[in-house]
RNA sequence: GCCCGGGUGGUGAAAUGGUAGACACGAGGGACUUAAAAUCCCUUGGUCCGUAAGGGCUGUGCGGGUUCGAGUCCCGCCCCGGGCACCA
């Protein structure tokens, strides 16, 4: 009778196994549907709840599909280069690729667990040769490719090389030139490009290939001996270990994803991604609209270029300010100010951009000496180093316009510099104006004109005198891609007489080869130096590897075809599976992962490996789960212990007694309802560190009250075993509960329990708040966790999981197992339910009311799932299974739709009831239900009759009447009447099937 | 500062402009049981009146507005979460 979790479920995942249930082929006879997720990096700490809460809701769109003839490509793998793994084999000396064989081993154990139906014949592995030799064919095509502007689109070099001789490479072609890397290149003509030697054309070509070295300024981490991506630092450390990361300026492989930065902005309109996704990424590409001015020196040649938003303010530039990294500053210093002003660019650069971000405040600078011309107005304007410019940022200098910018207003009023007003009612005493809807008010032909329409015509003008041009300018970065780490794909570079080049791809993989350590070498040269024989042909080899996002760039398309060893997938494969339907994963990679993976679609797609330039159509982020602290209160009271003994002060006067400590200190933990009764003043706590917050493994804690004997039998922390815990009526200690040695008990009713505060934050180890699933399906099975994770709230939704509550869906399946077997003849429990429970079903026609149930569940279901909207479908198979649990249900024609429609949500269970139906095909292939409006129709409606809007009582009509029927009846009713009190209505809404509204 | 989300019982939450709090947890009461577990039934936003049946008022962060009717739409604020930021 009972429902044996358990049995069933390693039932159906050996049977799933063994049939190849979810083994998955192109069959162009049906139409194909994509679900991926973000696949994970197995750390050693394993799954715990948060994590599978993305896969079990694609789980559920992917099986939905299944059920609606759809062919489901639902894949699963690892991203299994990245740092962690690395961190652990400095430490150990253990082999990365090791440790994640064990921790891949790991996941795949959770992972089968929960019931998922990946095809695991797909399974990838980016650390796997043969996965990460594609990774490296793609890294070659970078390489051998340039981004044609004109035509806006990634050609092969090839096709450059054609282009350089004949017909050279000129200055109106500089647009190509993109990213924040490259040095000037000069114009040549195909005659000088001819006559360029090898090394020289290959410098050259290092400016337009998408994949190039160059020197560039990067993040290097000295703690960690490597190079991170901008959005690896955070606030000036590195995310992982938050070690100090310092700006340097070193040989670097970059990608050139600046070049798409206008086609991944426009890209977003055309996706079902959340708004905060493509929000943040349209923050992240940063596209501004200005203009490029040149201020002439004065007493140089050459000239200041300043890229402005607001060229519309020109007229109120009182200084020009450059970074203290700018290369002009040396130049135009004149020697008489020459030391001062080396003396501040020597600080202002060794701040470090941190400091420099942090002090926000502080305003410093100085005046160089040197003037420059202004473009309009011939004036002279003096140039100023400020560090609230920032050397990697656009040029590098801004035209200062105090009166519309408050950062230069600050810097204005800071050294006592002009202000002059830009715009018509701005009050520059107090701050600058930085509206975008003024009028100019600045003396010149700008004066009177709106500001979009000054801006215009300031631009017209600058193109006038040559003095400046209209530019877009994007924050987009190039990518930093290398890394001086061991563990991730090896760059398939070598070099000739320094210069780079590919590796052919024959070669390909280039597998990562041994070292005797993962450390850099004794010089700083990455892990990979450490390796004998690593060059080619007596070449040396790149020793750079690749970052975490390379792999996950592309890995969607290698799950269309696998074990393809001749391409990364065959274009039949790719024709049929095209993009990903829909892609569930962390909203955390909103402009690393997502833009990175759009970014080389673009560029497969522009050399013609794949139709499409989007990976994902459809993106959908699931919330994070968090976890549950329980936060435990340990003070250590003082000195009243010399004179009072070892008595706790109450604040009603009283004291509470525990065992004697044997000094005159006592450290205890107080439980949260005690703690508002110790009267702290008198007990006499030292200062606040005595009393402090230790979070408590909540393994042992249930609804608020700590299992202390169950506790401290499984904790390391000496403290909390050997701890003392005061409760509202005695105290425990080595987990045992006894009463207070004086009379003082609070409360002497009831039991000791002692009690934690609970906080909602991060789940993580290190907390004591992890909640493992494996726990979670020993108990309860993995349809019961299936479910509860969908029934905790919206799937995007952040929330913290709370154990306590599973009962219900437990209950739930319960409840939906007896519908199947009420009244069957084996009512006594026995071991195994498997084969001798049989179902006590019946063929008899379902009632009207049935049918009502079932057909409103399949129909709320059904729409659900297209919603994503799974904790109110779950909510939905509640109310069916109570309402069929009251009508005593147990006829086929109901119960086997039902089965069909809970199967995506709970499939172990669905499988078992299936079978016992008399199927013997998995469920999984069953045609999804059709609901049938018909039997949702009623007869009648109650009707909430209201006055003004305040419901007052119902009224049951039958939905046939009309309007005026429903009035005139409702007017009739002696209720309605009475709360009229014989005035008439001024007017009766009747809305039908829905409410009648009686205003008085 | 700017851009996205969000704010509803003790808790997780539900609600095409139409009965706020579905569903579930927890709590309280009861049934069954020698007992426990399991299961089942009832109550459960707040508050007031009533012995009771029942009824009143109030209530979706705050203040306005539109509407016969607002958790939902509009305007102005407050708070929380996430993202971005010396980009000139």
């Amino acid at each position: 009778m009972a429902y044996e979790h358990k049995d069933i479920e390693e039932k159906w995942r050996a049977e799933w196994a063994k049939r190849g249930t979810y083994k998955v082929a192109s069959d162009p006879s049906k139409p194909k549907y994509y679900v991926l997720d973000m696949f994970p990096y197995p750390s050693g700490a394993g799954l715990h709840v948060g994590h599978p809460l993305g896969y079990i809701a694609s789980d559920i769109v992917a099986r939905f599909k299944r059920h609606n003839g759809f062919n489901v490509l639902h894949p699963m793998g690892y991203d299994s280069f990245g740092l962690p793994a690395e961190q652990y084999a400095i430490q150990t000396g253990q082999h990365p690729a090791k440790t994640t064989e064990v921790n891949v081993a790991r996941y795949r154990e959770q992972l089968d667990n929960i019931g998922f139906s990946f095809d695991w014949s797909r399974e990838v592995r980016t650390s796997d040769p043969s996965f990460y030799k594609w990774t490296q064919w793609i890294f070659l095509q970078l390489f051998d490719s340039w981004y044609d502007h004109a035509a806006q689109q990634a050609k092969p070099i090839s096709e450059l090389l054609k282009r350089f001789e004949t017909q050279g490479w000129h200055h109106a072609d500089a647009c190509a030139l993109t990213g924040d890397v490259e040095e000037e290149l000069g114009a040549f003509t195909a005659a000088e490009w001819n006559a360029f030697d090898e090394r020289t054309r290959q410098r050259i070509l290092q400016h337009f290939r998408l994949a190039y070295l160059s020197e560039a300024w990067v993040n290097w981490c000295p703690a960690l001996g490597t190079v991170l991506a901008n959005d690896e630092v955070k606030d000036g450390v590195s995310e992982r270990g938050g070690h100090p990361v310092e700006r340097k300026r070193m040989p670097q492989w970059s990608m050139r994803i600046t070049a798409y930065a206008q086609r991944l902005l426009d890209g977003l309109d055309t996706l079902d991604w959340s708004e905060s996704i493509k929000e943040a990424q349209r923050n992240w590409i940063g596209r501004s609209e200005g203009a490029l001015v040149r201020f002439k020196l004065k007493d140089a040649a050459g000239d200041i270029e300043v890229f402005t938003t607001r060229p519309d303010t020109l007229f109120g530039v009182t200084f020009v300010t450059l970074a203290p990294e700018h290369e002009l500053v040396e130049v135009i210093t004149p020697a008489d100010r020459r030391e001062e002003v080396m003396a501040y660019v020597t600080t202002a650069k060794n701040r470090s951009e941190r400091e420099r971000m942090a002090d926000v405040k502080k305003v410093s600078g100085v005046f160089t000496g040197a003037f420059c011309i202004h473009p309009f107005t011939g004036q002279e304007v003096p140039v100023w180093v400020g560090d609230y410019v920032l050397g990697g940022y656009g040029t590098g200098a801004v035209m200062a316009v105090p009166g519309g910018d408050q950062r230069d207003w600050n810097f204005a009023t800071h050294f006592g510099l002009p202000i002059i007003a830009v715009t018509e009612g701005a009050d520059i005493s107090k701050e600058a104006d930085e509206r975008k809807d003024a009028t100019i008010s600045s003396e010149g032909f700008l004066k009177g004109l709106k500001v979009p329409d000054a801006i215009t015509r300031a631009i017209d003008e600058l193109v006038k005198l040559g003095a400046g041009e209209r530019r877009i300018n994007f924050r987009l970065r190039d990518a930093a891609f290398g890394r001086q780490r061991y563990w991730g794909e090896p760059i398939p570079i070598y070099y000739k007489d320094g210069v780079p080049y590919a590796l052919p791809e024959s070669e390909l993989p280039l597998k990562l080869p041994e070292v005797d350590k993962f450390l850099p070498t004794e010089d700083g040269e990455p892990p990979l130096a450490r390796a004998a024989n690593w060059n080619y042909k007596g070449h040396p080899l790149e020793t750079t590897t690749m970052p975490g996002w390379a792999g996950s760039s592309w890995y969607f398309l290698r799950y269309m075809d696998p074990h393809n060893a001749e391409r990364f997938a065959s274009p039949e494969a790719i024709n049929y599976w095209q993009q990903v339907d829909l892609y569930v994963g962390g909203s955390e990679h909103a402009t690393g992962h997502l833009l990175y993976f759009r970014f080389w679609t673009k560029f497969l797609h522009d050399r013609g490996w794949i139709p499409f330039d989007e990976p994902a159509t459809k993106l959908v982020n699931q919330g994070m789960i968090q976890g549950v602290s329980a936060i435990a209160t340990r003070s250590q009271f003082k000195t009243n212990f010399e004179t009072d003994g070892p008595l706790i002060p109450l604040i009603d006067g009283r004291r509470i007694e525990p065992s004697s400590p044997t000094t005159g200190f006592g450290r205890f933990f107080i439980s949260a309802d005690l703690l508002g009764l110790i009267d702290f003043a008198k007990a006499s706590v030292a200062d606040e560190r005595n009393v402090t917050h230790l979070p408590l493994d909540i393994r042992f804690v249930n609804s608020g009250i700590v299992d202390v004997s169950q506790m401290i039998l499984g904790e390391s922390r000496e403290d909390i075993r050997s701890g003392v815990y005061l409760c509202l009526n005695g105290f425990i200690k080595d987990g045992v509960a006894k009463r207070y040695l004086n009379d003082n008990e609070i409360n002497v009713e009831g039991e000791i329990v002692f009690r934690v505060e609970s906080l909602v934050e991060k789940m993580s180890k290190s907390k004591f708040n992890v909640v493992n699933p494996d726990d979670i399906i020993a108990k309860y099975g993995a349809d019961t966790l299936r479910l509860y994770e969908m029934f905790l709230g919206p799937l995007e939704q952040s929330k913290p999981w709370d154990t306590n509550g599973i009962e219900g869906t437990y209950r739930f399946l319960k409840k939906f197992w007896y519908l199947f077997h009420a009244g069957s003849s084996s009512d006594a429990p026995v071991a195994s339910t498997l084969r001798v429970d049989p179902p006590h079903i019946t063929d008899e026609a379902p009632t009207k009311a049935e049918l009502k149930v079932l057909h409103a569940t399949i129909k709320k279901v059904s729409e659900d799932i297209e919603k994503m909207s799974f904790n109110t479908s779950v909510a939905q198979f509640m109310i069916a299974v109570n309402e069929l649990g009251a009508l005593k249900c147990n006829k086929r024609a109901v119960l086997e739709p039902l089965v069909i429609t809970l199967a995506p949500f709970a499939p172990h269970i669905a499988e078992e009831l299936w079978e016992k139906l008399g199927h013997s095909t998995s469920v999984t292939l069953a045609p999804w239900p059709k609901w049938d409006a018909s039997h949702l129709v009623e007869d009648s409606f109650s009707y909430p009759i209201s006055f003004n809007g305040k419901t007052r009582l119902q009224l049951e009509f039958p939905i046939a009447l009309s309007k005026e029927e429903v009035e005139a009846a409702v007017l009739a009713n002696p209720e309605v009447q009475s709360k009229l009190g014989g005035q008439p209505p001024k007017k009766v809404i009747v809305v039908p099937k829905r409410i009648v509204n009686i205003v008085v």
